[in-house]
DNA sequence: CATCTATGTTGACACATGTCGAACCAGTGC
DNA sequence: GCACTGGTTCGACATGTGTCAACATAGATG
């Protein structure tokens, strides 16, 4: 597989994995069980350092990043280590290690299902 | 702590700017400051309880509701007053007394603003 | 194999957060 | 005035979280 990948703008339907989460916010109260299931990728992006990290990630060639070339945020790199496991525990980011470095990429489906739950009614 | 004049509602600060925030994450890397100012409103949604409440408001008629009304998800009434401040202290929620009940109501720009963060490129 | 570089993991710490019961405040009605 | 109801604040506790230094691991390179 020759990479030639440089913007996927169309991406082979995700469709199962996160889309099926819950409606809009708006559009009829959670239940408790949608809320567990929502709110720890809300939690994710709603820390400073996790924040610029996941924007770094999101806004780099491809929808993907180095650690080396994301780490530089005023934390020290075991903390941009611990911040980065805990986008990846979120499902909003992926890691792959290619050689001596370690990627990460966005998930879009997951970016597109939290647009659509704060999609005014 | 003898202070009669103690008016904790209605108060007249709360939801101030937020809707000129920041551009989608996927635009360019965060700043730390734009960081620090947008990962609140992810916080604040970042708790399944929160989450809920917010919900239960944003989906009721007007996108208004009375405590009385949303206070049921399994917690005690003074921790619902202390998220509904959460979400309050975000810019997410404004509150109103009108007689007996308190009303809460959601912040619309704050919701688009929010959309437009994650937003695909 | 030895060593260097790039990341991840562990352990420890201070601090923030979610939760509750009790006390308190604001209106309504007796 | 008094009691009652809706809602907030206070005090306290257990748990979670962000952070770093130290150590561990995976590849590359000599």
């Amino acid at each position: 597989m020759s990479n030639a990948k440089v913007l996927p703008l169309l991406d082979p339907e995700p469709a199962e994995a996160v889309a099926p989460c819950c409606p809009p916010l708006t559009e009829r109260p959670f239940s408790a069980e949608e809320a567990e299931r929502t709110a720890p990728m809300f939690k994710a992006l709603g820390d400073p350092v996790r924040l610029r990290l996941f924007s770094a990630v999101a806004s780099h060639e491809g929808g993907e990043a180095c650690v080396c070339d994301i780490s530089d945020v005023g934390v020290s790199q075991p903390t941009v280590s611990h911040h980065l496991k805990k986008l990846r525990e979120a499902g909003l980011l992926t890691s792959e290690r290619r050689g001596t470095w370690v990627y990460y990429r966005v998930e879009p489906s997951v970016l597109a299902a939290m647009g659509q739950l704060l999609t005014a009614r």
